[in-house]
DNA sequence: CTTGACTTTCCCGTTACGGGAAGGTGCATA
DNA sequence: TATGCACCTTCCCGTAACGGGAAAGTCAAG
């Protein structure tokens, strides 16, 4: 019979760790004084408490080695929830080593420009939203602009409701100069029918690599270069349609370098690893 | 300016985690109502955000969040933190591996057994103690209660007060059947001085992969197995001497089948990691 | 009998919020 | 204008596995 701090000794566990024990009924004292509480334990209950530690270092939480721990478990049970923790291991690890690329990349990226990093780029899912959108092949993106007047102009002739930010999407494979396949929209707060130009649907959701961008338009692709950099770096591939969105654009006392736009870039896990 | 709700969908940060923010002062709103507490946000505050995400992505806590985005912080600053982050992650794989082939390793010994193991082995840091001991070659095993006899005679005359369980160290490299290189000893509160076949040393601090076996001193290979099997599943290499503490050894009213013994492997990671 | 080492219970703190309650707001509609 | 109803506020509890520390009781030795 040890008291319970010769018993932390033998077994290296706090005694803080073996009443916390006691309290959540893991390891019960082999006896317990009835007038002054004090706990008693015996070396019969090491292997116990060993089994408790290495499952433990397996990393399972405490109320799963209970039921590890119950008699009654099965040699089936018992090895599904290794393959189960063997998985969730196996998770673990890639998403560290997802981790591990991004603080990397990040180290590289100030060790080449000597500055800390002037975009943040973060996955998200972006959900499915109803919108009115006019989509063209327009000259050049200076008549971005005339879709939006279109769009404008029929959405307030017609008393629809917005919601949320004007956008584009870009539906080209690349980049292109002139010619460009450019859907101009805004998000609504209901599904509406088609009329000649104006096209009612619903953005499908997807997940996307986004960033923000402050500044002029004209400096845009700096965010572009970094969203690509980071798919690069993050093992992902880029796909169309990508769209921005103008959470603040031109407008009455507004300066170019106060505009805020959001770039997204749909993204899908690389097919083939990248060594 | 965008009330909770609308910048928590805007941004894909639950209005909880933007209260939060505001609470520990990583992100306060732009501003708030005097009279009903409102919180209103701004696209500016966007890419501040952004790179909060960003950073939590990257493994970081808030608190150090907060030091990362103080504007005084130096790029040499920046670059530390993200090694520091780097190595720590690193680490933090290796660990998650090391669980991993624990896992596997116990699976592996259930399909081979189709039973569950019956060796929990654990490491552990065993710390420097006093003893008192007799180190010979004996003939054979059975020699070895009257080293413990002579050492018990010895220190009962002198009346030294011994601390915790009798133990024998094995200091031959391999297990050999005859002519064994044993020492047999006792842990004892304090230092003392050699007295011929009597020595006083102190046994050093190890790191152990150790296990608790229960049951017949015939039967203890079966702990020697499990934790040699161990030691390869982990990568690790075994050293001399290994030592046996006998927990609960024979005695009066004392059955060979109750008996309790612990046994140690001094261990060191593996020089070249195997496949 | 005292002292000091141990033990007990209890409470707080840890992280980054989520759930939920109770009560106040803001906006659109009947 | 009254009334929804969605939204906002603060406050409190819970999380996992203990560690730190306080206040008070216990044990063994000297």
């Amino acid at each position: 019979m040890f008291k319970i701090g010769d018993f932390s000794k033998l077994s290296q566990v706090s005694s803080k760790a073996l009443r916390y024990y006691d309290d959540i009924d893991l390891l019960k004292p082999v006896h317990v004084d009835r007038f002054t509480g004090y706990r008693y334990y015996t070396v019969d209950q090491l292997p116990r408490l060993n089994r408790i530690v290495a499952l433990k270092e397996l990393g399972f939480a405490l109320d799963q080695i209970a039921q590890l721990l119950e008699d009654n478990i099965s040699v089936e049970q018992l090895q599904g929830m290794l393959l189960l923790k063997q998985a969730e291991i196996e998770r673990h690890i890639e998403a560290e080593q997802q981790r591990l690329r991004r603080v990397q990349a990040r180290l590289q990226q100030i060790t080449y420009e000597n500055t800390a990093p002037v975009y943040d780029v973060i996955t998200k899912q972006v959900e499915e939203i109803a919108i009115a959108s006019i989509r063209e092949c327009i000259p050049d993106y200076s008549h971005v602009g005339h879709l939006f007047n279109a769009l404008f102009t029929y959405l307030g002739e017609q008393h629809i409701t917005t919601s949320g930010s004007p956008f584009v999407c870009y539906h080209d494979g690349e980049y292109r100069e002139d010619n460009p396949d450019v859907e101009a929209g805004i998000a609504l707060e209901r599904d509406g029918e088609n009329d000649g130009r104006i096209q009612f649907s619903r953005l499908p959701a997807m997940m996307a690599a986004t960033t923000i961008h402050t500044g002029h338009y004209e400096t845009l692709s700096l965010a572009y270069g970094a969203l690509l950099e980071w798919i690069e770096a993050n093992n992902y591939e880029m796909c169309v349609p990508n769209r921005e969105l103008y959470l603040r654009g031109p407008g009455p006392n507004r300066a170019p370098q106060d505009y805020v736009t959001e770039v997204q870039i749909l993204i899908v896990p690389r097919t083939s690893p990248s060594k």
